[in-house]
DNA sequence: ATCGCCGCAGTCCAGTGAGG
DNA sequence: CCTCACTGGACTGCGGCGAT
């Protein structure tokens, strides 16, 4: 859950309370730590007669192994692997360390189509602007090692285009994203047999990618609800058309995720002129018409990642005996 | 020997303010 | 608006020291 706002420094003190039961780092500025583990949960508590110490209460044990010990193990054999300091002074957030993770694996794709650091930074460490990494010089020569280059250059590639999958050996269904997030927890896709491609920004071209062998099997479209994610997919599912194939469009799971249209970093707009946004009513099942409706009416979206992938693709669409 | 505590050095980054 | 340079604060890791 990267709710919990976590920086590796707290990841890495969690791991001590779990390992000595006590620790001397300073994590109390973290609400979750300090309002849900000390305050609500009782699981770690100071020493008593100092304030300067944590320690482990009984039941913190359990807990750390089941929500933190597989991630705090993932990154840190990570971190090792990469000859990155595992230094608590490293400024990580949970979020950066899954997107390093992310960049490692898709190192070829990524070196052979290098952009400039903005670009970089606002593809790649979506949501955070494009100057996120430049402001961050640690994380930048993080990003720099595992890549193996010096720096970005001056200027971007022409038709920059990037191509990601998380592939698996015997995909039983292959989902189109429209963004990246989904691709930075892979594992959880692998261990569903889920075959995850990047889209990207408008690129349908992509399709002209995948063989027609996976492209018979029960593809899906991921998106964000808004007049440009929902218009892509319109366009993506004509072309398929055009080839014999189809798509389906994945619905999220929950209204309540949906935000103003007008919000920071999102710039889609519903057009109240047209019928639908202008969109093509026959691409749309009845229920996703009902929805589309409703997030034109409030004047709303859903963020892509705001849908949890594998609930939505093992309930909703893939019976769980295939 | 081991523990708790202190101070120092190193790292990182948010904030600030000058000057395009 | 943006960019650059600088500073101060927060934090960790480590070595030393004294108490037990």
């Amino acid at each position: 859950m990267s709710n919990r706002k976590l920086t590796w420094r707290h990841l890495k003190a969690l791991h001590q309370l779990y390992i000595d039961k006590r620790t001397e780092a300073k994590i109390t500025d973290n609400a979750y730590i300090k309002n849900v583990l000390i305050g609500q949960k009782k699981l770690i508590k100071y020493k008593s007669g100092n304030v300067k110490i944590l320690e482990a209460n009984t039941g913190f044990t359990a807990f750390y192994e089941q929500h933190f010990g597989t991630d705090y193990l993932r990154y840190e054999t990570f971190l090792r692997e990469q000859n990155l300091e595992t230094d608590a002074r490293r400024r990580y957030t949970e979020d950066d360390i899954q997107t390093l993770m992310f960049i490692a694996g898709q190192k070829e794709e990524l070196v052979q189509n290098l952009s400039t650091i903005r670009t970089f930074s606002s593809e790649i460490f979506k949501g955070q602007g494009s100057k996120y990494l430049e402001n961050k010089q640690g994380l930048k020569d993080a990003v720099c090692k595992i890549l193996g280059i010096a720096d970005f250059p001056e200027k971007d590639p022409k038709n920059l285009q990037w191509r990601f999958v998380v592939d698996c050996l015997n995909p039983r269904a292959v989902v189109l994203c429209e963004n990246i997030a989904h691709l930075k927890n892979p594992w959880k896709a692998r261990e569903q047999n889920i075959e995850l491609w990047y889209v990207g920004g408008n690129n349908i071209g992509i399709i002209d990618y995948i063989s027609p062998e996976k492209l018979s099997k029960p593809l899906y479209y991921s998106c964000d609800w808004d007049y440009h994610g929902l218009s892509i997919y319109s366009r993506i599912k004509e072309k398929l058309r055009l080839k014999s194939f189809d798509i389906g469009l994945l619905l999220p799971d929950t209204y309540e995720t949906a935000l103003p249209v007008n919000s920071p970093y999102h710039k889609s707009e519903w057009n109240f002129n047209e019928e639908l946004s202008g969109l093509n009513r026959t691409h749309f099942s009845k229920e996703a018409l009902q929805l589309i409706n409703k997030l034109i009416n409030e004047n709303k979206w859903i963020e892509e990642e705001s849908l949890d992938l594998i609930t939505v693709m093992t309930i909703q669409y893939i019976p769980k005996n295939v």
